[in-house]
RNA sequence: GGGCGGUUAGCUCAGCUGGAAGAGCACCUCGUUUACACCGAGGGGGUCGCAGGUUCGAGCCCUGCACCGCCCA
């Protein structure tokens, strides 16, 4: 390497970028600078804010790749708006997640062998969960600090928080004074496992192996009725049997227990006769009513349905219907109870299953037991079978608050990005149910409801103004009792995007901030929160909560194939940043695991997988892929090989970087683009700005992929394999006016380079605009800060024209040689003909560099093409290659052939749509003209290229 | 059953308003040229799922079908 003077503090750049040494002393130096912080009280004229709050992971949570995709785009979008003199807040924070920390924290308990939350009492376990929280809650908020997210850290809330707290008291009273919260007793979703009710979203429904149990219910004294078993083609029945029972199937025998009728679809001729009679239910000593109801099925299994309302969702529609008792049967753990024979009491519910269906057995009318997929009901957290269960809880009439929410998105208030999300949000919102927002827990909110001795309903603010209302109310001293129960972490998160913001206070932040510019969120909760804070936002606030909703897709494996702890194919994001060993990555896909025997498998699959572990590849890398692959409406297959990919393309950053360093490009302060006098600089101002452009709409489009494959392509194929190429000669010339504008330029668009990608990869640019700070003019500060660039006026269609041309010529003769098998040492000399003097002036300015690129020995210009030469046909001009002795005059034959057939084609296309009348008559004049100047193009080049081929020819 | 999406190079995916089928990775050949082998140069590779339709013209618009995924019931 030639040695520089670069003066004493310049130190060349290491051969490659290193992350790990990099990334903490960069985010250090931001958060120092202040440069996160939002500026609420920033009065200048004409700064726009800019609020982006963060979807809160949960405190119990770690980054998954879901996170890291979601995060890498609002960073993108916040430092993007930085840079262009935004005040923007990125809102950060978590939620308290109900029953996701409570059991973390009873796990905890239990592995310290220490008393149970019900032993400890209610105070004493919820500090015990502010201490879990304090030591070892919100690690994710430390890994978003590893992927760069430059949130205002310094505003960070927690749902739990007082303020967030009083906002939540706030809209529970308001909401229960205006009627739009209520008590009510229905079926809900009842989690056995943690006993309490969880919501519809919390619950999966997942298909497995279950049965069909056939059960005979006698009818009551004996009677009988014909039942046709036999039919002929037209349905008509030809042969019937005498039967004294009715036939009823169940996947659930436990549940017959609580049954109030059996239903028959009330056209069902075959059951005509015994509507109204009733049947004997076994085991249980009760008899119960044969009703009609549009719910049975005939077509499905006997077509009867046994009705047990308290049990099952579709039969408490029934049952309300039908004015049908509502038998509960089970206790909050899902044990067997209530008015049920006593072999069954306590009994647990798929135990009392087993013996149910054995009782009946015994008694003689169990049919058959078919076996059958059954969609069954999962908490998400337990992983038990939910248990309807009816039960008194807290609603929100949902209904009613969706009615705006519907139509703020119909009107274009609120926005999804992609539009077809707003399909899925009205199939949610006008189908909603009643909002159950009370938990059985003792982790979150408690509901601000409390009651009198005969259970008069007080909702306040606080318990001394319930104190003063019921002392008021009852005329005496009374004491109350607040509601046990805790609200859903939903309600609270429901209204993050503005409690976080100071509300219900009168907060500077929630005037600027809302409502707030766009929520970056995966589909998987446009239902669980974008949808609440809709309702919220709009009945509290009287404004939308964000305009824009952008939905990115769910990151899954490179099979496609949802990440999960259970498939054992979850990547950490932070293993692809700093890398990790084989022994490391089993070891963390293998515990904790819920069906431990797959571990054998996943361990297996792990090694075969990843032999060497994963590499480093940093963070610039990961994000870079996220952003490149994050094509709107697409899931994202996480791929090894695009991070490996893009961790290539930051060392060729890096790299472009050290060569302008050796090279001395310095910056210079006012340096203007627009005065440079080369073309080869005048055309990357254009390129640049193009590209400048380009990004910029992109990323106002949330068109992340585009803007990603933009910086890409312009960085790598356009200012790397071409600008720093095309430039060597001046570097090394000594034309010094032409070398300083040059190196002027060089380090101007690496600037403007960095400044495009520092969105996607934060660190390696920040990095490099504070180590190229050595060389040039003094930086003004962080590039983080640095202002976005925008250009006009650098575009040149002629220059633009110009070096297309040289570029093309070089590829050709480039290509020309590799297909001649030309040793790469060898020099030529190239011959033009049939240049006119504008060419000949064009070759002229990039002669040197055509020499140096195209390895040639000399460039010259003849009348007649010379014998012994290959020629390429360029446009107008014939160039011929003067490769005497080591021509290989069949290849040659063959590649000039190839060529011919390829404009051959090209015309015959060409005629058959200009030889269609139509096509003439209708299609636009621009288009026609476009075609007719091809044809002619393609007739030249065969022309010229006839001529070389029998040039060669002739040779042979 | 209802809804949404997908099917383009060996793989992963772009392709926006209908007007010359693209990228990255992989593959093949060559290569110690003043940054970079995590590199450079050159090259091969496509019935755009299938069938109709609209249009002068369809990967793109319409209809039907097949297969795959997701959500809801």
């Amino acid at each position: 390497m030639k040695k520089h003077n670069l003066g004493s503090i310049a130190i060349m750049l290491e051969k490659k970028f290193q992350p790990a040494k990099v990334e903490e002393r960069i985010y250090r130096q931001w958060e120092e600078a202040g440069a996160f912080k939002s500026q609420a009280d920033r009065v200048e004229k004409g700064v726009k804010s800019y609020c982006i709050v963060i979807p809160p992971p949960n405190v119990t949570g770690s980054l998954h790749m879901g996170h890291a995709l979601n995060n890498t785009i609002q960073d993108i979008l916040a430092r993007f708006e930085r840079m262009r003199g935004k005040d923007v807040l990125w809102q950060p924070g978590m939620d308290h997640a109900g029953i996701a920390t409570q059991m973390v924290v009873e796990r905890q308990l239990a592995e310290n062998g220490e008393p149970g939350r019900r032993e400890m009492g209610r105070e004493a376990f919820i500090e015990r969960i502010w201490e879990w929280k304090e030591q070892s809650g919100g690690t994710i908020i430390n890994q978003l600090r590893r992927l760069g997210a430059s949130c205002d850290w310094s505003r960070e809330r927690f749902t739990m928080d007082e303020g967030l707290s009083k906002a939540v008291r706030k809209t529970f009273v308001e909401l229960h004074r205006a009627g739009l919260i209520y008590r009510d007793k229905r079926l809900v979703n009842w989690d056995p496992h943690f006993q309490t009710a969880i919501s519809d979203l919390e619950v999966e429904n997942i298909e497995v192996d279950g049965h069909f149990w056939h059960f005979k219910y006698p009818l009551e004294n004996g009677e009988t009725y014909e039942f046709p078993i036999e039919h002929d083609e037209d349905g008509k029945p030809t042969k019937w049997e005498t039967r004294d029972y009715i036939s009823i199937a169940t996947t659930r025998p436990e549940t017959m227990l609580g049954d109030g009728a059996v239903a028959v679809h009330p056209d069902d001729a075959r059951y005509a006769p015994i509507v109204g009679k009733k049947v004997l239910l076994p085991l249980a000593d009760r008899t119960i009513p044969i009703i009609t109801d549009e719910h049975a099925d005939p077509e499905l299994g006997s077509g009867t349905v046994k009705i047990t309302g308290a049990h099952d969702f579709n039969d408490y529609q029934v049952a309300r219907r039908n004015d049908l008792p509502l038998l509960v049967i089970m206790d909050e753990k899902g044990n067997m109870a209530g008015e049920i024979p006593e072999k069954y009491k306590g009994l647990e519910r798929f135990e009392a299953r087993k013996l149910i269906v054995k009782d009946i057995d015994a008694l003689g009318l169990l049919i058959e037991i078919e076996d059958k997929k059954v969609m069954q009901p999962f908490g998400d957290r337990s992983h038990v079978v939910i248990e309807p269960m009816l039960t008194d809880q807290w609603y929100v009439n949902a209904q009613e608050l969706a009615k705006p929410a519907i139509k703020a998105v119909e009107s274009g208030r609120t926005r999804f990005v992609p539009g077809n999300w707003d399909k899925t949000y009205y199939q949610w919102m006008r189908n909603i149910e009643p909002w159950c927002i009370s938990r059985q827990l003792w982790w979150g909110h408690q509901i601000p409801v409390w009651y009198g001795p005969d259970d008069e309903i007080f909702v306040a603010y606080s318990q001394d103004e319930a104190q003063k209302a019921a002392d008021k109310h009852y005329g005496k001293a009374v004491e109350l009792r607040q509601d046990e129960d805790v609200l859903d972490t939903w309600f609270s998160s429901g209204l993050w995007a503005f409690s976080t913001l100071g509300w219900p206070d009168d907060a500077p932040e929630l005037k600027r901030y809302y409502p707030t510019n766009v929520l970056v969120t995966g589909f998987d909760i446009i239902f669980f929160w974008v949808a609440r804070m809709m309702m919220m936002g709009l009945h509290f606030m009287d404004e939308v909560p964000f305009d824009t909703v952008y939905v990115h897709a769910l990151v899954r494996d490179e099979k496609g194939a949802k990440m999960s702890k259970s498939k054992g194919n979850v990547m950490d994001p932070l293993d692809i940043v700093d890398g990790v060993d084989l022994e490391t990555l089993v070891a963390k896909r293998t515990s904790n695991m819920m069906n431990p025997q797959d571990a054998k498998k996943i361990a297996k699959a792990t090694r075969k997988e990843y032999p060497d572990g994963i590499p480093a590849y940093g963070t610039d890398a990961l994000r870079f892929t996220l952003a490149a692959m994050a094509a709107q409406g697409r899931d994202v297959r996480m791929s090894l090989s695009r991070v490996e990919g893009y961790r290539n393309f930051s060392t060729k950053l890096w790299n472009a970087a050290r060569f302008t360093q050796m090279n001395e490009c310095s910056r210079r302060d006012d340096f203007d683009p627009a005065s440079c006098k080369g073309a080869v600089n005048r055309w990357i101002a254009g390129e640049m700005e193009r590209t400048t452009r380009t990004v910029t709409e992109a990323i106002e489009l949330h068109r992340y992929n585009e803007a990603a494959s933009s910086v890409y392509g312009f960085v790598w194929h356009i200012y790397c394999d071409w600008y720093l190429e095309l430039i060597k000669t001046v570097l090394t010339g000594d034309d010094q006016e032409a070398l300083s504008e040059t190196r002027e330029m060089a380090a101007y668009v690496l600037d403007q380079i960095l400044k495009l990608l520092h969105p996607f990869m934060p660190f390696i640019t920040e990095e490099l605009w504070q180590s190229l700070a050595e060389q040039g003019a003094p930086r003004q500060g962080l590039l983080m800060l640095a202002p976005w660039p925008s250009f006009t006026g650098l575009e040149d269609a002629a220059i633009e024209q110009e070096i297309d041309w040289l570029i093309r010529l070089i590829t050709e003769v480039r290509s020309v040689r590799a297909e001649m098998n030309v040793p790469a040492g060898a020099k030529v000399p190239l011959i033009f003909t049939g240049a006119e003097a504008p060419l000949i002036a064009r070759i002229g300015r990039h002669e040197e560099t055509l020499k140096r690129i195209a390895r040639l020995e000399s460039v010259s210009f003849q009348a007649e093409i010379p014998a012994g030469t290959i020629q390429i046909i360029l446009d107008e001009v014939t160039i011929a290659m003067s490769l005497e002795g080591i021509i290989d005059v069949e290849a040659e034959v063959s590649r000039l052939s190839k060529e011919i057939d390829k404009h051959e084609s090209e015309i015959k296309k060409l005629d058959a749509k200009l030889g269609n009348e139509k096509f003439v008559a209708r299609a636009p004049q621009a288009v026609v003209d476009e075609q007719r100047q091809r044809k002619a193009d393609a007739g030249l080049a065969i022309e010229q290229l006839q001529i070389a081929l029998q040039r060669v020819q002739s040779l042979g």
